[in-house]
RNA sequence: CGCGGGGUGGAGCAGCCAGGAAGCUCGUCGGGCUCAUAACCCGAAGGUCGCAGGUUCAAAUCCUGCCCCCGCAACCA
């Protein structure tokens, strides 16, 4: 709302209405709530979120309306039927009735205990103020922990219609495939922080991470296996240095990725993926299979594959949960027929997925992306390169106004000034204060093309000003009055309208 | 004093809350290997950790001030 107390949308002023409403006596339970998160520092996440709520909640919380009788639709307030529910009242009470507070005790008492909310970092003070003190009110225990999701950008721009930079997630998916998109996702930025999304990162990540890294060490595999093996899976393992330095990275790497998949941190957990992938691509560098194949040791050559396949039979599973559909191709590839517990941990142990099974190689996991024809079809999808270079103004085609009578334009007053003085306005990264001089008046104008001029180039300059506009405050400084000049529309340049002859102020333009 | 996020080798980032030899990915350069998706492996170059103070045996990390960038909000009349 601006400061003469209009909506700065619909000009309409400021009303005072008044509504009867129940309240939620919030004010009650917060330094109970502070207790509480006192004593459980990991309720919220991340870190910088934990602290904006606690010291919001010591700022002080009000008592919270909770009702409505201006609405129709909504859920009525037992007991009034003038009133119904605000709706982050009884959205957030889905959160316990879903699991089954008051009506399955025994299912409530099975999955509330382990509640972990997941939400955007725009909603937590809903999540991590109100619905706490809601369920403390209700003597029921807050969730386990609520965390906080950033945003993405594009390219280091936010998402917006305006820009027409919307990633569509669908046509990204068509695009690049599903779990290379997840893949991306999960692992491109410290799940919390904001991120930016750009395709090229995005087809980098593809590249390194998924075809060279992943899918290239399970086919370099299993051609071996084909190769030296017959197709079948040694089921003796090595008792070597490097297999005991694999096997002990196997469990380290298990725990890490539990560990830092219950903390939300998704990126660290597919990055402690990727150094046991990678240890495994290193490991035939150092074992060189393919000489002892040459050699005739089969005694040393046999473990090695094995210990390969059970790099990637664990790599399968832990990934499971980030990259699903690959995590079932390379499990079919091995030839792990589908186990009867799915994809999990249960029961896992290394060195027991190498059974003498035959492989099955199949198609490549991820084909490399072709990063220069890509950067063609990109540029080209883009509008880029595809348009003739001789044309680059003829991009967006002229949008009219409507024609309009001799008369709707004589009624603009325009008129020859000078600019007197230029003043910054506090606080404002777009806004000038001008002082003009019309000749007969001086008067004063805000104009938006602080980004464009230096005082110093304004100061001096003859302009043309449409003089009978509404006066309007703009930051809380009345402008008189308008300033004429030429943009280009992609806001890089402005150019003023200035008379091109010494013209007496306050002469008429027309 | 409006709210919040950030400034770390060429690019993009982690590390900061709980101080203790500056790390990751990509890129560049050199080398190795030929099982593999021109992939994989090894090595190297490259950084005043925005600036200035302070605390400390020790500061990217803690404290103070300043500069710059990006969101939100408020204004392109």
């Amino acid at each position: 709302m601006g400061e003469d107390k209009t909506c700065p949308d619909c000009k309409r002023p400021l009303q005072v209405m008044k509504e009867e409403s129940y309240f939620f006596r919030a004010s009650k339970y917060v330094d109970r709530l502070l207790d509480y998160y006192e004593k459980n520092l990991r309720a919220v996440m991340p870190r910088s979120r934990y602290n904006e709520i606690v010291s919001f909640l010591k700022s002080g919380v009000r008592d919270q309306s909770i009702s409505r009788t201006t609405l129709k639709w909504g859920i009525p307030v037992p007991g009034d039927d003038a009133h119904v529910v605000y709706v982050w009242f009884d959205a957030l009470i889905n959160y316990v009735t879903a699991c089954g507070y008051l009506d399955d005790p025994e299912k409530f008492a099975r999955y509330w205990p382990e509640a972990r909310h997941l939400v955007g970092k725009d909603i937590i003070r809903f999540h991590c103020v109100i619905w706490p003190i809601m369920l403390l009110a209700l003597g029921v225990t807050p969730p386990v922990s609520v965390f906080a999701h950033g945003w993405w950008t594009v390219e280091g721009e936010k998402m917006s219609k305006s820009k027409g930079n919307v990633v569509d997630p669908f046509e990204m998916v068509d695009r690049y495939g599903r779990d290379p998109f997840r893949y991306f996702l999960l692992r491109e930025v410290p799940f919390g922080n904001d991120g930016d999304f750009s395709e090229a990162a995005l087809a980098g990540r593809i590249n390194s991470d998924l075809a060279n890294d992943l899918g290239n060490l399970l086919n370099r595999t299993l051609q071996m296996i084909d190769n030296f093996s017959e197709g079948s899976v040694p089921s003796e393992g090595g008792r070597g240095v490097l297999e005991a330095e694999i096997a002990a990275l196997a469990g380290k790497t298990l725990e890490d990725v539990e560990e830092k998949i219950s903390s939300f941190a998704f990126d660290e957990a597919l990055k402690s993926i990727w150094v046991f992938i990678s240890r495994g691509n290193r490991y035939i560098d150092e074992t060189m299979p393919w000489k002892l194949a040459r050699e005739g040791k089969t005694e040393e050559l046999l473990p090695v594959l094995h210990t390969l396949y059970e790099i990637l039979s664990l790599a399968a599973l832990l990934l499971a949960p980030f990259i699903p559909d690959t995590a079932s191709r390379i499990r079919e590839q091995l030839g792990l027929e589908e186990d009867p517990r799915g994809l999990t941990l249960l029961g896992y142990e290394w060195g027991k997925s190498a059974r003498g099974q035959k492989v099955k190689k199949g198609k490549v996991l991820f084909p490399r992306i072709d990063l220069e024809a890509w950067k063609k079809e990109k540029d080209a999808r883009d509008g880029k390169g595809a348009v003739p270079p001789a044309a680059p103004e003829a991009e967006e085609a002229i949008q009219h106004e409507e024609t309009v009578e001799i008369d709707a334009f004589r009624s603009v007053e325009l008129r020859v000034a000078r600019i007197l003085e230029v003043q910054e306005i506090p606080k404002s990264k777009k806004l000038y204060k001008l002082l003009v001089d019309l000749g007969y008046e001086k008067r004063t104008i805000v104009s938006g093309i602080k980004e464009f001029f230096t005082p110093e180039e304004l100061s001096g300059k003859k302009i043309v000003v449409v003089v009978n506009l509404k006066p309007a405050k703009l930051c809380g400084v009345e402008s008189n009055g308008m300033l004429l000049a030429a943009g280009d529309g992609k806001k890089t340049t402005l150019s003023l309208l200035t008379p091109d002859r010494d013209i007496p102020l306050g002469s008429r333009v027309s």
